[in-house]
RNA sequence: GCCGGGUUAGCUCAGCUGGCUAGAGCAACGCACUUGUAAUGCGUAGGUCGUGGGUUCGACUCCCACACCCGGCUCCA
């Protein structure tokens, strides 16, 4: 047997080191920066701390700071730092768990006598975190078995019931990312001069020192349940941050803020487009005029559309008697997100609808239908109500009231795939005519428990769904045990202007309404047979879509859903007269223009205000413009003023951004 | 639904441990100014302090309930 060993690098150099090695010694022996950038290590896939032996060949990659992997090491120790921080300052606090997330980490407490943490705490837990940093403790890794480890965690309810659930061979336990093997392993805080000072359950690997972390920040803490679940007890979170610098960290703050400039609430209120009355109920919109241009901009082009495509459009009432929804089985499977019942003429219950689908099978039902009907597919701007736990309602993309741009395509079996396909086409174009261009989709199967319909039905839609959603060449996603009770679907998730993804359209395939309402067609064979259901919606709902398109847009809408796409304003009262010809020639070409005169203020006031309301075009009329018919045009995001354009030009100039979409 | 934090003028916010007529900026309205590319000046008006109870000589302030909002959890278009 050699004593050496053959080290792979990322870069498929190779490398002879002594047995028992560590990655630590071979990042030294790569260079010093290397070394001293040093976090962790992956050999062959697997991560381990630096200072873990090298036994035998390794395909090792040395883990740094600036990648995602280096990220996800100094938060998950982040997050040990915060555990040993509430520890400290708070005796006796259980701690659960405590993983890296997408941007940072949390780490989940409970409390004596239920306390609860306030924002000061996050202040003073932030203090003793820097405090711990600066002490340089090291990161000490211990395997112990079973035995040992529930007996170190004495007093530890959380701990301990992890280390039994993975005694247990559960795989759900490992997944929390505290322990691995065939027993569980520790790490140790140790201090400088030797003492230990917190030890954590969990699988690794760790930083080698906390001297290493710092660009942290703790942002909120909240409640969460423990392992998830509603019925468990709650616990305490805290969320933080963490970068690999303080650079890192600030850039990630200042995308928060970006965010929150976006926020359509925020601008929901400052353009004056929609509101919440408290008067109406939670999560119940009403859209303010300018608003209501947007959003009926919105859907007059998806009806246009839809039209080209083939749909045709039907209405339903928004209340329905109660049998209609226990034949839907929605009774059965969806009545905690139905609005109770009211009763009408004694003992008749009437339901608000929370799904359009019954109403369009009873138009599908109405007559007999041949299979040359067939895809026939409905269309309609559908109101429904459902009823979402009070916690859950959020701006206009949680809400309790919204119109959903449904369609139902019914289908022959032999058509469903081909009509997948062209229906996919058709989403993804209309999304992007929005201005969404980045999508992946995601695929969501059975769910298991909640479901109707045989095993091989459902097999069978999800192989359609998926076929059709592979020929896209975008990213599909697996989201197991997802789907809706009556069938799997697709839904197509869309990132916006600044990363954040949305899920917008639904696709689903359904073979179960047409059975419950035993809906049939003539086919060529002149026998019945059972059409298939799909149900989608694009938008998902037009006031989510909308809330969306305010972010996407941070507000700055493109002409051709701008409430108020230009706004004229004479330099001075003399040439009010000549600003509104302006106006009303645009008028006439179906452009929305108003003039701002000098009662509003000064000029730069008036321009700044025009500004301010996002509106793209800010025309500036003075002599010069009166004597030639021309305009100055200020657009919006251009640095500098054109002087001398000719009204036709910019009326053509509008038109042709109206037309495109641009 | 659960945990935590909130609710003062149209908007953003101040108002100390309970105590005199509850303040500011922006917006609105009026007057003056008549201006060439992101805030002219002066003035006026605007508030049942989320709603309802309670404690107190006295409540914007303390307590309770409810409504609504925010951050999470669970759930979801």
């Amino acid at each position: 047997m050699s004593n050496q060993i053959t080290v792979t690098l990322p870069d498929g150099t190779t490398r002879q080191y002594d047995h028992g090695t560590t990655p630590g010694q071979v990042a030294e022996s790569i260079g010093k920066r290397l070394a001293k950038d040093a976090l962790a290590a992956k050999a062959d896939g697997e991560w381990i701390d630096l200072s873990k032996s090298l036994v035998s060949d390794t395909q090792l990659a040395i883990v740094t700071p600036g990648s995602a992997d280096g990220r996800e090491v100094l938060r998950h120790s982040t997050a040990h730092v915060l555990a040993q921080a509430v520890v400290t300052l708070f005796p006796g606090a259980k701690y659960a768990i405590g993983p890296a997330i997408a941007d940072g980490f949390y780490y989940d407490f409970a409390l004596p006598n239920a306390q609860t943490f306030s924002q000061d705490d996050l202040a003073k837990i932030e203090k003793e975190m820097q405090r711990i940093v600066k002490a340089n403790q090291k990161f000490v890794r211990e395997d112990l078995d079973f035995a040992a480890g529930l007996a170190l965690f004495n007093g530890q309810e959380y701990k301990q019931e992890i280390i039994d659930k993975v005694r247990g061979g559960s795989a759900e336990a490992e997944d929390a990312g505290e322990v691995s093997g065939d027993g569980v392993s520790v790490y140790r805080n140790v201090a400088q001069d030797g003492a230990a000072t917190f030890t954590d359950l969990c699988r690794g690997p760790h930083v080698p020192s906390t001297s290493r972390l710092g660009a942290f920040k703790l942002m909120r803490v909240a409640g969460a349940y423990w392992r998830g679940d509603e019925k468990a007890p709650q616990l305490q979170r805290i969320y933080g941050t963490a970068w690999e610098s303080k650079q890192a960290l600030d850039e990630h703050l200042h995308r928060l803020e970006e965010a929150e400039r976006r926020d359509h609430r925020k601008l929901g209120v400052e353009l004056d487009l929609f509101s919440f009355p408290d008067e109406i109920g939670s999560g119940l919109a009403v859209f303010h005029p300018k608003g209501g241009i947007i959003r009926r901009l919105m859907e007059e082009y998806s009806r246009k559309r839809h039209e080209e495509a083939g749909y045709e459009f039907v209405y339903s009432p928004h209340i329905t008697k109660k049998d209609l929804f226990e034949t839907s089985g929605h009774l059965q499977w969806f009545a905690d997100g139905m609005f109770p019942p009211m009763e009408v003429d004694g003992e008749t219950e009437y339901y608000l609808k929370p799904m359009n689908c019954p109403f369009h099978i009873l138009i599908f039902r109405h007559r007999t239908r041949s299979y040359r009907e067939l895809p026939l597919r409905m269309f309609e701007f559908g109101s429904v109500y459902r009823y979402e736990k009070s916690g859950v309602v959020h701006g206009l993309t949680r809400v309790r009231g919204m119109t959903q741009d449904d369609a139902h395509i019914f289908t022959t079996k032999e058509q469903m795939a081909d009509e997948l396909v062209s229906l996919l086409d058709f989403v993804l174009s209309l999304l992007r005519d929005y201005g969404l261009d980045d999508f992946y989709l995601e695929l969501s199967t059975r769910p298991e428990g909640k479901a109707v319909g045989t095993q091989e039905e459902w097999d069978e839609a999800t192989a359609a769904l998926r076929v059709a959603a592979e020929g896209k060449g975008l990213d599909l996603v697996m989201d197991e045990g997802g789907g809706a009770f009556y069938g799997p679907k697709i839904s197509v998730q869309a990132r916006d202007a600044i990363g954040r993804t949305w899920q917008m359209s639904t696709i689903q395939v359904d073979f179960q309404l047409p059975q419950r309402f035993d809906i049939h067609y003539i086919g060529a064979d002149n026998e019945r047979h059972r059409p298939i259901m799909i149900h989608r919606a694009l938008f998902g709902s037009v006031e989510r879509f909308f809330g969306v398109l305010v972010e996407h847009y941070a507000g700055a809408f493109p002409v051709w859903l701008s409430p108020q796409q230009v706004a004229v304003l004479p330099v001075s009262d003399r040439h009010a007269d000549y600003a509104w010809s302006v106006v009303q020639r645009l008028r006439a070409d179906g452009v929305r223009v108003d003039m701002l005169d000098s009662h509003a203020g000064a000029l730069g006031a008036r321009i700044r205000r025009s500004k301010m309301e996002k509106i793209p075009y800010v025309l500036v009329v003075g002599d010069d413009d009166v004597e030639r018919d021309t305009v100055g045009v200020n657009a919006r995001g251009a640095d500098d003023p054109e002087r001398g354009v000719t009204v036709a030009d910019f009326a053509a100039r509008v038109a042709h951004e109206v037309n495109t979409r641009a």
